[in-house]
RNA sequence: GGUCCCGUAGCUCAGUUGGAUAGAGCAACAGCCUUCUAAGCUGUGGGUCAUUGGUUCGAAUCCAAUCGGGAUCACCA
C-alpha cells in the first residue's frame, strides 16, 4: 500500500538528505485533514534536529525528494512544517480497479495466524438475559467475527451458571409454589419463568429476614437463620450429593430456561461452538484443588476450608472450596480453564466478563501461574462497562432491569411504526416487511451498543435507542440501500459496464470516498488488536456518513458522460460492499430496501 | 482505606502509539424533495477537553497531585 511505501521513502529521504537512520515509528505519515488540500500527511518536525533547518525548508527538501522517489506523488504543499503530499488520481483509479472486485479486501494478512477461543454471555439459568448480557453477547460475537475475519481460528464457547445457591432459590421457590400458579405460568417463556420463582424466593427471604429482625436479631444473624436460605442450602447439598429427586427438578427447569435462552439467542443471532456447564466443570476443579493442596500450593485451615496465599503477589488469601466440601465460583473457573486447554490448545483464551470481575481474573490468572497451566500467559479478560438507565444503575434486586426479550419486541415495533409512518413498505409482503423490521431494529439496538468503546460504562436510553436518524444503525443501512436502489436501475445498461476510467479526473467528493474505503482495512486491523467492535462501528457511520454526501454530489443516472457514470457507480458499489462486510462483523444484516 | 476504570458541547458518544483551528449525533433554529429513496443533505448557535503542575518544537492524548463518578476488596456467581 502507498502509505508503506511512503514511510519506507520516508527514511531514505533522511539518510539521502541528512545521513541518519531513523526508526520506522518516527515517521508519522497520516490522511491530510479535510480542510488542507492533499492525501497523505508527514510531520516534519522529528526531523528537524537532523536536517537542522527550519521546518518549511526541511518539508520542501523532502517533499522534492519524495516526489522523485515516488512518481505517484502529483504535487505537495506546505503548511506549518506538515508536508501534504497530493496522489495523482491515477492511483487511486487503479486502486479502485484492482480491489474494487477483491473479495478479501480488508482481510489484513496475519503474519502468525493462531487460535483464539472466546469465551461469552455465560448466563446463570435463574434468571432471563438482560441489557447487560445483550451487551456481552454482542461483544463476543463481534470480536470473534473481526478475529475471524482477520484470519485467526477462532471458537466460541459458551459456558453456563447452571449450579449454584441461586439455582437451590428458583428450584426451592418452584418445589414450594408452583402449584399455586399454574394458571399464570401458562405460556410464560422458561427463562422468565424459573426468574419468577427466583424473585419470588428474594421477596419471602426478605420477609422472613424482617421477622427475625423484628425479634431482635441482628442483620447477619437473621439472614443466616432465615428458615427459606437454609432450605436452599440443604438443596444444594443435595445437589452435590446427586440426590436423584433433586437433580430431576434441576434438569426439568435447566432444559425449559435453555429453550427460553435459545429463543433470545436466536433473534440477537448470536451461536456458540461448544457449550460448557459449570456443573460439569466445577468436578474438575475440585480434583484440580486436591491435587495443588498435595503438592502445596494451596492450603488447608483448621476447618477443611481449602486456600491459596496470594498476598506475596498483591491480593489477597482467596477461598478455594469450603469446610463442607462445596465449590465456589473460581474453583470451577479452574476446571473450566483446564477443560478449555485439554479441548483446543489454543494460542489465547478470551474471557468476555463485565469489568466488575476484574479482581476475580486477576486471581484466577494467579492461581493458573502458579499451576503452571498454559493458559495463565495466554488468558485475556476483556473487560466491558456497565450499562446504566438514564436515573442510576440497573438493579436486578429492585426489578430496574431492562429485560433482553422485551427490548428486542419493543425495538421492532418501533421500527414497525417508524417504517409504516414513513410509507416506506409498499409492494412488501408480510414477510418481507418483518424480515425488514427484524434487521432494522436489531441494527438499531446493536449498533447503539457496540459503537460505544468497550471498556466505558454506557447509558442506554430506551428512547434514543429506537431513534433511527443520525448515528444509528439503520442511518449506515440507508446508505447501503441507496446503492442497491441504484445498482438495480443501472443493472444491463451502459452504466454498469466497465470501461477505462485511467484517463479521468475525479472529484472531491469521488477521491474523498475513495480515501476513506482505503483506510479500511486498517480499521479491522485495529479493531482486532485492541478487541474493540467500537472503532469498526464508527468508521461504518464515518463511511456511510460520506456516501451521502457523494449521493448527494455526484449523480450516476443523471449523469451525462456514461465513463464518469460508470466510475461513480464502481466507486458505490466498492462502498456498498465495505459497508456490508464491516456491518457483518458487528452481526448487524443489511436489507435491499427499506 | 487499598486496587482498578472513567471524567470531552445541555444530553449520548468519537477523537488517546503526542501533531495543524477538538468532531459527530440528539435537542434548538434556518434552508434543500417535478431531479438515482428527505430514515438524507446544507447551514447557525453551543467547549476552561474536571482542576493544577510537569515533560517538549508541540498535550484532550504522556507523568504527578487534587477533585468528582463507578467497580471491587464474599465461604454470591
Amino acid at each position: 500500500m502507498i502509505h508503506q511505501h511512503i514511510i519506507k521513502s520516508t527514511i531514505k529521504a533522511i539518510d539521502t538528505l541528512y545521513g541518519v537512520v531513523v526508526e520506522e515509528k518516527t515517521v508519522s505519515v497520516q490522511k491530510t485533514r479535510k480542510e488542507f488540500t492533499g492525501d497523505f500527511t508527514l510531520v516534519v518536525f522529528p526531523f528537524l534536529k537532523y536536517s537542522k533547518k527550519q521546518p518549511d525548508t526541511t518539508a520542501k527538501e523532502i517533499g522534492t525528494f519524495l516526489s522523485v522517489e515516488i512518481p505517484l506523488i502529483e504535487r505537495f504543499n506546505i503548511i506549518n512544517g506538515f508536508l501534504n503530499l497530493e496522489l495523482k488520481d491515477a492511483y487511486w483509479i487503479q486502486f479502485l480497479m484492482t480491489e474494487g472486485q477483491n473479495q478479501s479486501f480488508g482481510t489484513p494478512i496475519i503474519k502468525n495466524p493462531i487460535t483464539y477461543v472466546v469465551e461469552y454471555s455465560s448466563p446463570n439459568t435463574n434468571k432471563p438475559l438482560h441489557l447487560g448480557h445483550i451487551r456481552n453477547n454482542l461483544l463476543g460475537q463481534s470480536v470473534s467475527e473481526i478475529l475471524a475475519f482477520s484470519g485467526h481460528k477462532v471458537f466460541r464457547v459458551n459456558l453456563v451458571n447452571d449450579r449454584g445457591i441461586h439455582i437451590c432459590k428458583s428450584m426451592l421457590a418452584w418445589q414450594k409454589w408452583s402449584h399455586e400458579n399454574q394458571e399464570s405460568d401458562k405460556g410464560m417463556k422458561g427463562d422468565h419463568l424459573a426468574g419468577k420463582y427466583y424473585v419470588m424466593f428474594e421477596n419471602e427471604y426478605r420477609k422472613q429476614i424482617e421477622d427475625l429482625k423484628n425479634k431482635g436479631k441482628s442483620e447477619d444473624q437473621a439472614k443466616e437463620e432465615a428458615p427459606l436460605i437454609n432450605e436452599a442450602r440443604e438443596l444444594l447439598r443435595l445437589w452435590e450429593d446427586k440426590d436423584i429427586a433433586t437433580r430431576s427438578l434441576w434438569q426439568k427447569m435447566n432444559d425449559m430456561v435453555f429453550k427460553g435462552f435459545d429463543v433470545t439467542y436466536e433473534k440477537l443471532g448470536i451461536s456458540f461452538d461448544k457449550t460448557y456447564y459449570e456443573s460439569e466443570t466445577y468436578l474438575e476443579g475440585k480434583k484440580i484443588v486436591e491435587n495443588g493442596l498435595k503438592s502445596g500450593i494451596f492450603y488447608q485451615k483448621p476447618d477443611n476450608s481449602v486456600w491459596i496465599d496470594l498476598t506475596t503477589d498483591g491480593l489477597d488469601e482467596k477461598l478455594l472450596l469450603r469446610a463442607d466440601g462445596t465449590s465456589v465460583y473460581i474453583t470451577q473457573d479452574l476446571g473450566t480453564a483446564f477443560q478449555r486447554y485439554d479441548d483446543y490448545k489454543a494460542d489465547k483464551y478470551l474471557y468476555v466478563v463485565g469489568n466488575e470481575q476484574n479482581y476475580h481474573f486477576d486471581i484466577l490468572k494467579q492461581i493458573l501461574l502458579k499451576l503452571k497451566s498454559p493458559v495463565a500467559g495466554n488468558l485475556f479478560h476483556l473487560s466491558y462497562g456497565m450499562v446504566e438507565l438514564p436515573d442510576g444503575k440497573m438493579k436486578s434486586r429492585e426489578g430496574k432491569v431492562v429485560d433482553a426479550d422485551d427490548l428486542i419486541e419493543e425495538m421492532f415495533f418501533t421500527a414497525k411504526k417508524q417504517t409504516e409512518s414513513l410509507g416506506k413498505i409498499e409492494g412488501f409482503s408480510e414477510n418481507e416487511a418483518n424480515a425488514l423490521f427484524h434487521k432494522l431494529s436489531m441494527g438499531a439496538l446493536k449498533y447503539f451498543i457496540l459503537k460505544v468503546d468497550p471498556k466505558k460504562n454506557m447509558v442506554f436510553n430506551p428512547e434514543e435507542s429506537i431513534d433511527f436518524n443520525g448515528n444509528t444503525g439503520p442511518f449506515i443501512q440507508y446508505a447501503y440501500v441507496r446503492i442497491m436502489s441504484i445498482v438495480r436501475k443501472t443493472e444491463n445498461t451502459e452504466i454498469s459496464k466497465s470501461y477505462d476510467f485511467s484517463k479521468l479526473n475525479m472529484n472531491h467528493n469521488e477521491k474523498s470516498l475513495l480515501k476513506l474505503i482505503y483506510s479500511f482495512p486498517e480499521i479491522i486491523q485495529d479493531a482486532a488488536e485492541t478487541l474493540s467492535p467500537a472503532l469498526l462501528a464508527n468508521y461504518l457511520y464515518d463511511l456511510a456518513k460520506e456516501f451521502n454526501q457523494y449521493y448527494h454530489e455526484c449523480p450516476i443516472i443523471k449523469e451525462a458522460q456514461v465513463e464518469k457514470a460508470a466510475l461513480r457507480l464502481h466507486i458505490s458499489v466498492f462502498c456498498a460492499g465495505i459497508l456490508k462486510k464491516g456491518m457483518a462483523l458487528l452481526g448487524i444484516e443489511m436489507p435491499d430496501k427499506m
